[in-house]
DNA sequence: TTCTAAATAAGAATAAGTCGCAACAGGAGC
DNA sequence: GCTCCTGTTGCGACTTATTCTTATTTAGAA
C-alpha cells in the first residue's frame, strides 16, 4: 500500500510487457500508474476522467483496451463481468455459486463448512455485515468434457 | 427443486404481493412462474424470450420491472448488479471483498480462516476449481455514520 | 358494474463497452 | 540518431443492456 508497493507493481508491469513483446506506450504507463496507486477498485470511466487532466487526448477506448490487456497478462483482475446482463436467483436458502468462466453457467452449492464461519466478525472494522457468499470460479463439467457448446 | 418447491415459491410470491397491496397481474404471475421453475440463474432477456411464446405482447421492460420488484420484496436476489461498470483490481494477493450496498465501495480484506478452507473439494462434482473468493455485503463505516455522501 | 390508481407495451433514450479505420509512435535494425 | 514497420491510438459509429416517457389497459376496491 505504500510507495514501495506501487513501485513494485510498476516494475512488474513493465517487465511483463517487455517479456511479452508488447509496446510500453505513454498511455499504458499512465493508466497502470493510476491503477497501481488506487486503493479502491476503479472502473474504466473513473480512471479515464482522472487521467484526462494530464493527458487530454486520451480516449476511453484506450483505457478499456489497456485494462483488458493487463487482465489478460494476469496483472489485474476484475470485479463483475464484461458487458453482461444481471442474472436473477430464486434460491432463497443460504448457498454459494460455482461460476464457469467458459460458458458463464452458475450452479448453486451448499457448504456447511463455509456457513459455519464467522465472517461478520472479521469485517466489523469495515462496516455492518449483511450477508456473505462464496464465488468459486472454474470450468464446469460440460465445458471440461466438451459435451455441450 | 421438485414441483412442491416451485408451488411453495409461487404461494410465497402471491402472498407477499397481496400483503404489500401490489397488483397480481398475469404478466407478473407468468414471470414468477418462469423464474420459480428455473434451475439456472436466468437473465431478463432469457426469461423474456421464453415467455414471449405464450404471451406475445409481453415487453422486456415489464420483465425487468417485475424482476426488480421481486428483488425489492426479497423474493429473488441478483448475481451482478444493475447497469454497472466492471471494476478493476490490482491487488494480486489472495483476498476477499467487503462491498457496501449503499455506496458501492469495495474494500479488500484478508482472512486466514477463509484461506484455510478447502473449497476445491466441495465443488469437484461441478467441475475444475480455479479460484474462490468471498464477497461480503454490508454497509460501510462511511455510509453508516453519514460522514461522506 | 364502475372507477381509479397502478401497470403495461412500445419506442425513444441512456450508459457501458466495442469495432473499424486512418493517423501515429515505440523500438528493432541500421 | 534516423528509418521503417507493426502495433497502438483516437475518433466516431455501433452494439447491447437497461431505463424512461407516455398513451393505453386492467386489477381490484367500492
Ligand atoms: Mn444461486
Ligand atoms: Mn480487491
Ligand atoms: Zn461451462
Ligand atoms: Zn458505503
Amino acid at each position: 500500500m505504500g510507495p514501495k508497493e506501487i513501485e513494485r507493481r510498476l516494475d512488474l508491469f513493465t517487465q511483463r510487457l517487455r517479456d511479452a513483446g508488447i509496446k510500453l506506450t505513454s498511455q499504458r504507463m499512465a493508466i497502470f500508474r493510476a491503477i497501481a496507486a488506487s486503493e479502491q477498485h476503479p472502473d474504466a470511466e473513473t480512471l479515464y476522467r482522472e487521467l484526462k487532466e494530464s493527458c487530454p487526448s486520451l480516449s476511453i477506448d484506450t483505457v478499456y483496451r489497456s485494462l483488458w490487456l493487463l487482465a489478460e497478462l494476469g496483472l489485474v483482475s476484475t470485479v463483475g463481468q464484461r458487458h453482461e446482463a444481471v442474472r436473477f436467483d430464486v434460491n432463497l436458502s443460504r448457498h454459494h455459486h460455482f461460476v464457469c468462466i467458459r460458458c458463464g453457467s452458475i450452479q448453486d452449492f451448499y457448504s456447511p463448512q463455509l456457513d459455519r464461519l464467522d465472517v461478520a466478525e472479521e469485517v466489523q472494522d469495515f462496516g455492518a455485515f449483511i450477508s456473505s457468499q462464496v464465488e468459486v470460479r472454474g470450468i464446469c463439467k460440460k465445458c471440461e468434457t466438451g459435451t455441450d457448446q
